[in-house]
DNA sequence: AATGCGTGCAAGTGCTTGCTTGCATTCTAG
DNA sequence: CTAGAATGCAAGCAAGCACTTGCACGCATT
């Protein structure tokens, strides 16, 4: 790896992290500089801007977990087989990045240039859970008394929680894969269990 | 309502507001003056700081939420029951103040006073919550293939994830009672027939 | 009528923030 | 070895921040 592709990998990275911890708003050029080991001029030199580092980062994300679960065309088969695949990538993902999507997330609301950078992606994806959702109620793989919105939230929630609980609770640290699978299998293991096709009962 | 503890309550609901959408650190003090129509430096004569508008917030949880689910002594008997009643107390709270606890929770690793503010709350209701779930666990109100930490986790994730969600989507409005009411022993059905024990197989 | 008290208004202080400039230094490719 | 690019360093700037001060106004109680 090159030096100048070495730096612009620390600033990323730093920015990353810290936007996770503190979010944009709450996060200094002076900071990231810092934690990346790097003189606060060089990030301008670099980039642009303060909202440059955030797009830098933001075409990474996209690189990466590519598309975030946008424009899956999931396999109309096996329902509980595609709801832990899609639970494991949505979390291991968030792990990976360090919460930081999820605490953007947060901050569109306020932030202009991190509204800009996130559109309506969350939105376009919640939609596309309930959409998907429906589909298997219609198709007896889901039970049919719950609405499709709230079976979409619920899920959500469900793997979002995982990365939101730690960073409130101050765990931030990465667990080690073998954890995160257990953990993750039991979260969906329950959900399944709760969404799966009723009998005639209820 | 007397003149003077009229503007008291309007920067109070105001700060709190604007704290749920922006956060702390992310709310200036004009801001708040702004919204409660209010002069700033009325804000620093009747509370001696920004941090102190955020005390007097604080005890005015304290009060309504009387303890926010904290050393509540669950009737063994029910656990549906005893869910459901706790879902809608946390969520109701959750919604009446606006999301500005889910919202400080997050502010609170990196904003000092917010950290004093909540003390170890959230952590120490997570390990109540927990604890009941292993003891349900013990008693044969709850499947005991999954850790009761999931089991605990799972829950707190449905029931903030209700107001956490629209504070992401943007979709801020306070619901009309009913359809809050019906989500909520939606939420609360899926958690339980899915965390409900099991017969002799898995 | 007089005395406080709560409030508004205007101005200002010190600090932090994002960002810039000018110059010296190091690194690297040809 | 040398030219050019990348980086560091010191200093500073305008804006926004929490917070203060001094003064004037209105309103209720006495």
């Amino acid at each position: 790896m090159s030096a100048v592709s070495d730096t612009t990998e620390r600033i990323l990275r730093a920015a990353g992290e810290l936007f996770a911890e503190r979010g944009y708003a709450g996060t200094t050029t002076r900071a990231i500089a810092e934690r990346a080991g790097v003189n606060e001029v060089t990030l301008f030199r670099r980039f642009e801007n303060k909202a440059g580092i955030l797009r830098a980062m933001g075409e990474r994300f996209a690189e990466t977990a590519a598309g975030f679960s946008a424009g899956r065309q999931p396999d109309p088969g096996d329902t509980r087989a595609m709801l832990l695949g899609l639970a494991h990538s949505e979390i291991s993902s968030a792990v990976e990045n360090g919460g930081a999507a999820i605490r953007l997330a947060f901050d569109a609301r306020t932030v202009p240039e991190v509204a800009e950078l996130l559109g309506d992606g969350p939105k376009r994806n919640m939609e596309a859970l309930a959409a998907y959702m429906a589909m298997r109620q219609d198709a007896g793989g889901l039970r049919s008394d719950i609405e499709p919105h709230v079976l979409a939230e619920a899920f959500f929630a469900l793997t979002s929680s995982y990365v939101m609980y730690r960073m409130v609770m101050g765990n931030a640290e990465v667990p080690e894969d073998t954890a995160l699978d257990t953990t993750v299998e039991q979260l969906v293991d329950l959900y399944w269990s709760g969404a799966a096709p009723r009998g005639e009962d209820r």
